[in-house]
RNA sequence: GCCCAGAUAGCUCAGUCGGUAGAGCAGGGGACUGAAAAUCCCCGUGUCGCUGGUUCGAUUCCGGCUCUGGGCA
């Protein structure tokens, strides 16, 4: 069987994202129900084991009648990134298609739709976290702008895209370069190169913004009653890393200050709400750049379903 | 009923010694290649409550009215 094979243009592999809360996770189910699908997710936080509250994940009876990828495969505290995403999802879609079902990615991580969807390729360098921490050390220690202008040297293309404020890409882009001695330009670049593996059907669900966010509320207030407070307890009894991936998560980092007893629990809840509101809007933001995407709008998602599927 | 204080951006308020106004918050837009639910950048025109008067000119000063607080009856 050459790669070649996988490219299945009678059989595009399904792709749903869109902000959170928009109904993605249900449409999913459906497709799924009426072609023999299964999911493939591309959420951040969704591969962490006991964040299932806080990341609304399909529940167990769900993933009993539908499979589901790539949830629960990390523990809390540990880490992942973008390229361990690429080669999962890549290994998921072509396990599914050889089982001749339908694979349907589904999620609201921009970052990782574009790796799959655009067809970047990473390297094999593993991420250096010692060099990244003396970076950081080293910013912390004689400023962020002593690094910004060594990477205007080494990488003066990089250097001009991102801000010289962004602390992240510029440790990123500097790492990079002391790692493997060529520019991180360069390697975005090659990273094009090879083109996706699949080929694709995608749809973006949202809805305006006034009911998207009033979505948003409801379903903080539904996270809290079904017991948000207790799975974020539980992560802190684990004595993970404070800066833990996990610990970052939207209505994990909010309720913290509300466990240790400084905040009130409407405090909490409006705080976690406005996060995941500037949250969506900036997945929509990521979302309308994105090629090729077929926009819902405002559509329960039994409608979306069956608009998918008559456009098969 | 009387006295006092307010009324300016979605909210809380500042300000204009008279030349049509600006902060915080909320909100909006954008970027994004190994932390991405992260990180970073940009964005402030609104009958200055209504209505008369003074003035070249009033949101600003003066009068009346309306509303909202507080106080006295």
């Amino acid at each position: 069987m050459t790669p070649d094979s996988y490219l299945r243009p009678d059989k595009p592999v399904l792709v749903i994202a869109g902000p959170t809360a928009s109904g993605k996770t249900s449409t999913a189910l459906i497709l799924c129900e009426h072609l023999g699908g299964e999911i493939v997710s591309a959420d951040s936080m969704q591969i962490y084991l006991g964040m299932d509250i806080g990341t609304a994940k399909s529940t167990p009876e769900e993933r009993a009648v539908i499979p589901h990828h790539l949830l629960d495969i990390r523990k809390p505290g540990d880490r992942f990134s973008v390229a361990d995403y690429k080669i999962a999802a890549t290994a998921a879609i072509k396990d599914i298609y050889r089982r001749g079902a339908q694979p349907v990615v589904c999620g609201g991580t921009g970052q990782y739709l574009s790796a799959l969807i655009e067809g970047l390729t990473f390297t094999e360098n593993p991420t250096d976290l010692v060099l990244r921490k003396k970076l950081n050390d080293e910013a912390n220690f004689v400023g962020l702008a002593v690094l910004y202008d060594r990477l205007c040297k080494l990488d003066p293309e990089t250097a001009g895209r991102i801000a010289a404020t962004d602390q992240k890409r510029i440790i990123r882009a500097l790492e990079v370069y002391m790692q493997t001695g060529r520019t991180i330009s360069l390697q975005n670049q090659e990273s094009r190169e090879k083109g996706p593996d699949f080929c694709y059907q995608s749809y973006c669900l949202s809805h305006d913004r006034p009911i998207l966010y009033e979505r948003i509320n409801q379903r903080v207030i539904q996270m809290i009653g079904a017991g948000l407070d207790k799975e974020v307890q539980a992560l802190l009894d684990m004595d993970l890393p404070s800066d833990s991936t996990c610990l970052q998560a939207i209505g994990y980092k909010e309720m913290i200050p509300y466990l240790n007893g400084q905040i009130s629990l409407a405090e909490t809840i409006s705080s976690i709400q406005q996060a995941t509101r500037r949250y969506a809007k900036r997945q929509l933001t990521w979302f309308r750049k994105m090629p090729d995407l077929n926009w819902l709008f405002n559509q329960e998602p039994e409608q979306n379903a069956r608009i998918i599927l008559e456009n098969r």
